[in-house]
DNA sequence: TAGATTGTTAATCGATTAACAATC
DNA sequence: TAGATTGTTAATCGATTAACAATC
């Protein structure tokens, strides 16, 4: 089961998951004009300990210097790097609704390299119609759209009950990762990423927190 | 710091982001006529084991019965009710631009209880505008609404520059929850929950999925 | 050089899994 | 009663934090 796994040094999901924050803050204070900054000062600026960011940073090899602290420019992109972001993501998105449309809408996605290529869905009556410049087109096309445009991830903003065949339908034709803001799991090939976003669960989630507070 | 908090046993995070998970495949097994299901059928269908479900199930008291397992309807009511979905919550949207409005006009929010009473926006284009019969507010308006409406839950779909300055103001109106969509972190009293959909960060996480895959 | 701060090892903490006695 | 499966304790595993030697 984990057998070329090794080649790379596997990195933990709680690593992962704070990458993209640590990008977010050297970005901000890259773009204050700090040049350098120690794991302490991050720490009290992020509000998580020197220690963690020390070891989180040392997963990709050493980006600091002893007695200085990181440049924040290098680290900046060292870690966009690890995210991929220096590359060009070529998106689909499957289910043409209220959000989306906001998606393709969202312009700081395409700053971060990743381009809507196509929109798809099973309503006729949004066939043809423009967003952001791309047209909408039948479901039927997709799969071949996939194919022949090089598209590395479908976004997939479809009710629960088509998307589970739709990411069948993905997995089949050389989709590479899938966002899946559907109400489901999707079981995919695990050569098949997918990050899920379950908006509903979320907002349980913080219903929870609002409960708990009453008691205390 | 931690005085009070013993009243009550603390859940750890990790619990209580699988709660929605458990209640989403409840409610599924219930959709389906399903009556009973034991921790380790439940394993299989979610993919964690029998154990960790059990041990998550018991921070809450026994909700089943040894030799039989758990009734489904008994086992989805309680967890609904340790979500504090029981209750009605009343919502604002600050912020109505595409993403905010594709959550107001996302219908499964109000069957779960989840209730948008108003909309506010700093755009006056956009004053009066009806989105599922809720007019769009000045956000001048925005204090005055939450202490007068009860409102438990502040939904924020505005860019980072001015969330910061929203979240402040909803702390000194009586807000319990911030459900916050924009880019950055809030800073708020400890007894404001906050819950975070940072969508920016989730694509970068695929990214890094996909990049890591390769090397494999 | 002295001071600062990393990289990294060791210690601690918490979460997950395994095991099994309790009991329906 | 016998069989099944929970509730719960104990063992394991992994992640976080502390400490400090290395070194800029």
């Amino acid at each position: 089961m984990e057998e070329t796994r090794e080649l790379s040094k596997e990195i933990s999901q709680a690593v992962i998951s704070r990458l993209p924050r640590y990008f977010r803050y050297l970005g901000e204070l890259k773009d204050e004009g700090v040049t350098r900054i120690s794991s302490k000062e991050l720490s009290d600026l992020m509000h998580v300990t020197a220690s963690q960011i020390r070891q989180d940073f040392n997963q990709f090899g050493g980006f600091g210097q002893q007695g200085y602290g990181y440049n924040v420019e290098f680290l900046y992109d060292e870690i966009g790097n690890i995210l991929g972001l220096n590359k060009t993501h070529h998106l689909i998105l499957v289910g043409a609704g209220n959000l989306g449309q906001a998606l393709v809408n969202y312009m700081n996605f395409k700053r971060r390299g990743f381009l809507f290529r196509g929109i798809f869905d099973k309503n006729p009556a949004l066939y043809g119609k423009k967003i952001r410049d791309i047209e909408v087109q039948p479901m039927e096309n997709m799969e071949q759209f996939v194919k022949e445009n090089n598209i590395d991830i479908a976004v997939l903003t479809i009710p629960k009950t088509s998307a589970v065949e739709v990411a069948g339908i993905l997995s089949n034709c050389g989709i590479r990762g899938i966002w899946n803001f559907a109400h489901c799991d999707l079981n995919v090939p695990p050569h098949i990423q997918v990050e899920n976003v379950h908006l509903s669960e979320s907002l349980m989630k913080l219903s929870f927190l609002l409960k708990n507070e009453e008691l205390e």
